[in-house]
RNA sequence: CGGGGCGUAGCGCAGCCUGGCUAGCGCGCUUGCUUGGGGUGCAAGAGGUCGUGGGUUCAAAUCCCGCCGUCCCGACCA
């Protein structure tokens, strides 16, 4: 069934794909651009939906569900919103026998009909502040779309908030920004670069925009996640004021943030290998898959009893463990495949932990374990091998965000000079760590020349940009010098 | 929208350059036996309008032209 995967040193975008492909997470549907996520891919977004939820809920958001379809007039109200939006709508001109009176746009992003909503529910300052989220399909009709990374239609969470003052939205957008970097990093296992966009990278129609950047096997930036400070952009277009304490009305200060099932590209693309899928443990829904070794027709039933007991009792014993989901375990009882076949499967849908446990092991009284992102198996003793689970369960989620941080860190270089900058970015690539002047202009050039973009601009505790001292790197210029990152991206 | 590749069995491909015999191979599938601690082995089977339309030719999977589909690279990507 599952054909052998693409060595990455070929092609990393190919590779990905076969990750993809051959660990049934997704395929491509008959209309361009969009996906099919499979039950394998969907229960991975389950997991993300379920952990980021409740973070989401204790920031004090509530959920609610917006429509699909928007007048067309509600998207042109915000200039620089339509304008960056508008090239990639998908509209229904067209519908019930008869051409529409007005154009519908299928959401590409749901600022302009919350918005709508929000300038009827907001009366005083006592509705403040307001805070929304909702879990929705989104769709973007791009010119070129990658699995989960960038598909036509794609599943995310965005949130949408009103407050009384500039100061409350930008405490509001900083802390989501710190919700995704410690969802990304605590469960994901991702780690990110939190900080700002610059100008030309930022939200059309934001003040400023936070984002969290990881970066991938090959070296290449992900934008994981975003967080923008709407200033009163769009409340000002829709009308969404409120009387104040002082009986002034004023126009409320928003934010919208979101993260989409691009996580979980990102997610492949962070941890996975030439054997398939490698999945953190606190994404995966079978934890455990437990394969008894069933050559001996006289010991069959001995194996398997052993074998349910043992799963029975990883459940148990994870029940009063610190791991902060219910363990998942599987025996594999099917006998029309083979032991090795077992192994390699369980290693291409990425399953954390994977325990043989045949004939020979129960006269040992021992269990052989190993770990998906192991390259060695282990003995270890029966009685001991549930509270064995749980330590490594915990253990692999701490060590995949470690390994991939360091992996991260090690292609992360500082750098002054232009000339070396462009022969480093094409070998060995990575982040690249420089003084720029702020102008578009260089900002643009490099873009231009390297195919590198500033990925984001590493912030301070001030949330600032974090001043630089030397020269620009395109210009050469000393004045107004921010930290910034460079690299190319998807 | 540009540049390139590919379309032959469910999947992956060879054959094409240099036209010709019954269109092949691997995996998968079916049946039986065997095997089972890293994708067991053996045997017998089923399965194809060679993407599509036209042209050249005694003869086209193969050469020529159009179209369609698809993938990669680029442009695009809050």
């Amino acid at each position: 069934m599952a054909e052998k995967i693409t060595p990455r040193d070929k092609d990393f975008s190919q590779w990905y794909q076969d990750v993809v492909l051959q660990a049934r997470l997704a395929d491509y549907s008959p209309v361009k651009g969009c996906m099919v996520i499979r039950p394998n891919g969907y229960s991975i977004w389950e997991q993300i939906h379920q952990d980021l939820d409740r973070r989401i809920k204790a920031t004090g958001a509530k959920n609610a569900y917006f429509p699909l379809f928007i007048p067309e007039s509600f998207l042109k109200k915000e200039a620089e919103h339509v304008e960056g939006f508008a090239p990639q709508c998908a509209v229904v001109t067209y519908a019930g026998a008869k051409d529409l009176e007005e154009k519908l746009v299928v959401r590409p992003t749901s600022e302009t009909i919350i918005n709508s909503m929000f300038a009827k529910w907001i009366q005083s300052y006592r509705d403040l502040p307001m805070m929304i989220n909702q879990w929705a399909n989104v769709v973007r009709w791009e010119m070129r779309t990658r699995l989960f990374l960038r598909t036509t239609e794609f599943l995310w969470q965005e949130g949408h908030t009103c407050h009384a003052t500039a100061e409350e939205a930008e405490e509001e957008a900083r802390k989501m920004l710190h919700v995704y970097t410690d969802f990304a990093e605590e469960v994901l296992a991702m780690p990110v670069v939190p900080g700002l966009k610059s100008e030309s990278e930022k939200f059309a129609g934001a003040l400023r925009t936070y984002c969290i950047e990881a970066m991938m096997q090959d070296k290449k930036a992900l934008q994981a996640g975003t967080s923008h400070n709407l200033s009163t952009n769009f409340a000002q277009a829709f009308d969404t004021v409120f009387l104040d304490k002082d009986g002034q009305q004023k126009v409320v200060h928003q934010t919208s943030w979101g993260v989409s099932t691009r996580l979980i590209g990102g997610m492949i693309m962070t941890h996975s290998d030439d054997r398939g899928l490698v999945l953190p443990p606190r994404l995966a829904s079978t934890h455990v898959a437990i394969v008894p070794i069933l050559s001996n027709a006289n010991k069959r039933n001995e194996v398997l009893a052993a074998a349910r007991a043992l799963a029975k009792a990883i459940q148990e014993t994870s029940l009063h463990s610190q791991l902060p989901y219910q363990v998942g375990v599987l025996v594999d009882e099917d006998d029309t495949k083979q032991p090795g076949w077992k192994f390699h499967e369980y290693e291409l849908i990425g399953v954390p932990i994977r325990i043989e446990l045949g004939p020979r092991d129960l006269e040992n009284g021992q269990v052989v374990m190993t770990r998906r992102d192991w390259a060695r198996k282990e003995s270890v003793a029966l009685a001991g091998a549930p509270q064995k689970v749980v330590n490594e369960l915990a253990a692999m989620q701490k060590d995949l965000l470690e390994r991939a941080r360091a992996f991260r860190d090690q292609n992360t270089f500082e750098i002054e000079d232009y000339a070396d900058f462009r022969k480093r970015i094409e070998e060995p690539g990575g982040f690249f760590v420089a003084a720029w002047c702020q102008s578009k202009d260089c900002e643009a050039k490099v873009k231009e020349e390297t195919k590198a973009t500033i990925r984001c601009l590493p912030i301070g505790t001030d949330y600032r940009p974090i001043p630089a001292v030397g020269r620009c790197l395109a210009c050469e210029g000393s004045g107004s010098l921010v930290r910034a990152i460079f690299a190319r991206s998807y």
